[in-house]
RNA sequence: GGGGAGGUUCCCGAGUGGCCAAAGGGGACAGACUGUAAAUCUGCUGCAUCUUGCUUCGGUGGUUCGAAUCCACCCCUCCCCA
């Protein structure tokens, strides 16, 4: 089998890393325990973090044993990098309920059975800690001056960084020495924008313990232009159905610029480099096809092979041909409701594709929503019997959001 | 601790008593064109019972017929000095 570092590096997954040689040696010779850290920023993971969770799968494929480091601890301190301002302090509730959800998420893609990977959390071992004792033993190896040219401080120095903040990179680090010493952790990986913070864990290891480790930073996924992506109108596109629906997930990708379909199937997706490649020489519509593959797999991994189908099927038989799907957006009004006159506005709030009626009025003024085929142009519009064939509306925003509406 | 500059809508940023739901730009959304792409052009962008009403310019009070705009106190940010 060959080596996981070149076929990271082949799928275009690393962005930096402390020891090329060594790394690739040491992946090559041994079974390595290695850490990525995830913080509890919110209930659910996104696709930021699912390159990450590729990543550990791609390692874990190839014999070597994953920590999911969840960030009970940092997580109450806040990461500046990459940041303008200052992130809003969480409560340990809060904290606790993310860390919970992010333990089923990783478990979908990586497989924590028989110690095959762990999941740990930092407030172990960071929420303990005496103030001056750490200032002594830890505090001692850095140096602010270092810091301080470091990039990712770089732009808050100009907006403002607090103390809290500045100590993140301190608790990065020693979560590191912690591993490290605790389950011989001996490789970092992270977003490219944690450089920084790794450097300063591996620094740290040596300082203390004269031990050797190493850090490997990988590709933010941003688009041609260079932006984040992963970005809907509704926020970030998340990994839990409850809050992106698999529908719009499979969309999402489906929708992404011609220009990052072949990266983001190689930094995304586990099919082999040389259907990739077939693929990148795909010209103009025939690109779409990409597309397909892209969106399929990237859903079959995140929510499973039969929500993936059902994806599939919604979207091909909405763009395709006909208008019907059963795995369309759902929403159900009741007899009651549909009886009292239910009018077009309040169906599409109810729906939830828009966010306001006045956003909903604007739409049909100009004839951005579908009923059933026919442009709307009715801002008053009452939705009657003749609307729902067979017990079903179909109600379409824009070219390319579809939902459809029941009676029950 | 002292001095200075600020905090405006999703973001940047204009506005310094009524003509302000607030210029301009960006982004987002929609229309045309396309391939469910990009680029381009057009529209639109606080909420609602939408020719009218209500809420919004860091917070709380006050002055005024009327406040984003004036006053007081408070909170926060940046810069310079200690």
């Amino acid at each position: 089998m060959s080596n996981v570092y070149d076929i990271l590096k082949e799928r275009g997954l690393i962005a930096q890393v402390t020891h090329e040689d060594e790394i690739r040696a040491l992946l090559d010779n041994e079974k390595v325990t290695f850490y990525i850290g995830f913080d509890p920023t919110a209930d659910s993971l996104h696709v930021g973090h699912f390159l990450q969770m590729i990543v550990m799968r791609h390692m874990q494929m190839h014999g070597h044993r994953p920590i999911a480091l969840v960030g009970g601890g940092t997580g109450h301190i806040g990461d500046p990098s990459g940041r303008t301002d200052m992130r809003k302090m969480m409560t340990d509730d809060v904290i606790n309920h993310n860390c919970e959800c992010f333990k089923k998420q990783l478990s979908k893609i990586i497989d924590f059975s028989d110690g095959k990977a762990l999941l740990i959390n930092n407030a172990d071992w960071l929420l303990n800690l005496n103030y001056v004792e750490f200032l002594r033993d830890i505090g001692a190896c850095f140096s602010v001056n270092k810091m301080l040219t470091a990039e990712c401080f770089k732009q808050r120095l100009e907006k403002g960084l607090s103390f809290l903040e500045f100590n993140y990179m301190l608790m990065q680090s020693y979560d590191f020495l912690m591993l490290s010493r605790s389950y011989n952790c001996k490789l970092e990986l992270g977003g490219d924008d944690q450089w920084s913070n790794i450097l300063g864990g591996i620094e740290l290891c040596r300082r203390k313990d004269r031990k050797q480790v190493y850090g490997m930073t990988f590709t933010l996924l941003t688009n041609s232009e260079g932006k984040k992506m992963g970005k809907t109108q509704s926020g970030a596109l998340w990994l839990d159905p409850e809050k992106t629906s698999p529908y719009d997930f499979y969309q999402y990708w489906i929708n992404v610029d011609d220009a990052d379909v072949i990266k983001c199937l190689k930094l995304l997706t586990f099919l082999p480099l040389e259907e990739i490649n077939k693929m990148a020489k795909y010209k103009d519509a025939e690109i779409n096809k990409a597309k397909k593959v892209l969106a399929y797999e990237v859903t079959k991994l995140v929510h499973g092979e039969a929500e993936a189908d059902k994806a599939r099927e919604a979207a091909e038989a909405v763009f395709g041909s006909g208008m019907n799907s059963e795995n369309m957006p759902t929403t159900e009004i009741s007899k009651d409701e549909f009886e009292n006159k239910i009018s077009i506005l309040d169906a599409l709030v109810k729906m939830g594709i828009i966010s306001s009626k006045g956003e909903g009025r604007r739409l049909i003024q100009q004839g951005g929503i579908t009923l059933n085929g026919n442009k709307l142009s009715d801002v008053n519009y009452i939705l009657s019997d003749s609307d729902f064939d067979g017990g079903e509306a179909t109600i379409k925003k824009g070219k390319k959001v579809f939902h459809r509406l029941v009676i029950k």
